[in-house]
DNA sequence: CGTGAAACATTAGCGGC
DNA sequence: GCCGCTAATGTTTCACG
């Protein structure tokens, strides 16, 4: 996790780029005061350390036919064993983590964290429609042998949304 | 909302950039089996229909001390009145306005969706920590005059996370 | 930290399929 | 219509002061 320091012009290039990441950057330099050279020194440091983690483009789920986002709480089963071809000693497969590998092939699902609380997952899920989320969900995350039961909402609204958080 | 078509180019576009939104269009282009100038001429179609929204750097909380990521389901109270000043016939602040709009400015909510379901809206909150965001709850959220209760579930592992859509 | 120069990238105009 | 060439302009990057 290496924390490390970050002073005020660190800051300002993290809030620069995180709103707009292509910026050039001679642009970035002339925004914090800082010629080229120590600023491109600054990112690469940022960049090395994994404080910028990713440079991304955001599409828009509503110009690509993904006009529906719904999160889904998921609860598992709990200390069920997989049937069969289990050797013993060796550690089982566990429902758990079997669930969050099937996750990571559904492209579906953009998101999924372990919580806490009665839910054991929550999902964030991108479909077309409510047909295709129903699809979705008969076809595949019901079907997943560790899943015991789901709670679904959709977004009605998004109020804010944003990647950029908050330097403090 | 303005759909636009896509060809199977324009989505390998799309794929490539959601992954790394700083490759130079050359790059980009070869990957494509195209010449710099359609390539750009492409994103730059993208870009302008709004396909593509922006472009950021994704910041690791973990590295800049948000290392707690909560989800917050709200419920605000129904159908009453901002107390005192309203013109009769001009349109109420609805609470659930006033509340869309303070959201905007709390810096610790990074998106916030009004949801089906008993819960009206779902915050996503990225804190330090349980201090940072027991103040947060304390000093912020639940003094807001419109919210009327509050459930909240803790991220205790990331299991999937990406920003990059699935491109259908 | 800043300067400068070489290598590289972007972008508009134009001709071709 | 959409592609690719060329050439001018702008950007990145690194050795060195």
């Amino acid at each position: 996790m290496s924390k490390i320091e970050l002073d005020k012009t660190d800051r300002k290039i993290l809030e620069i780029l995180q709103t707009d990441g292509r910026l050039s950057n001679q642009d970035v330099a002339e925004r914090v005061n800082l010629s080229p050279s120590p600023c491109l020194r600054r990112i690469k440091r940022l960049e090395e350390a994994g404080v910028i983690r990713q440079y991304v483009a955001l599409v828009d789920p509503d110009k690509i036919g993904l006009g529906l986002l719904a999160y889904v709480n998921v609860r598992l089963e709990k200390h069920s064993e997989v049937a069969g071809s289990r050797a013993p000693g060796l550690p089982a497969t566990s429902p758990r983590n079997d669930f969050a590998v099937s996750v990571g092939s559904w492209p579906e699902v953009v998101a999924c964290y372990a919580m806490t609380g009665e839910m054991d997952f929550l999902l964030r899920v991108h479909v077309g429609d409510m047909d295709h989320f129903s699809r979705f969900m008969m076809n595949t995350l019901l079907r997943h042998p560790a899943v015991l039961d789901v709670k679904s909402s959709f977004a009605l609204q998004r109020i804010k949304e944003t990647t950029a958080l908050p330097l403090v």
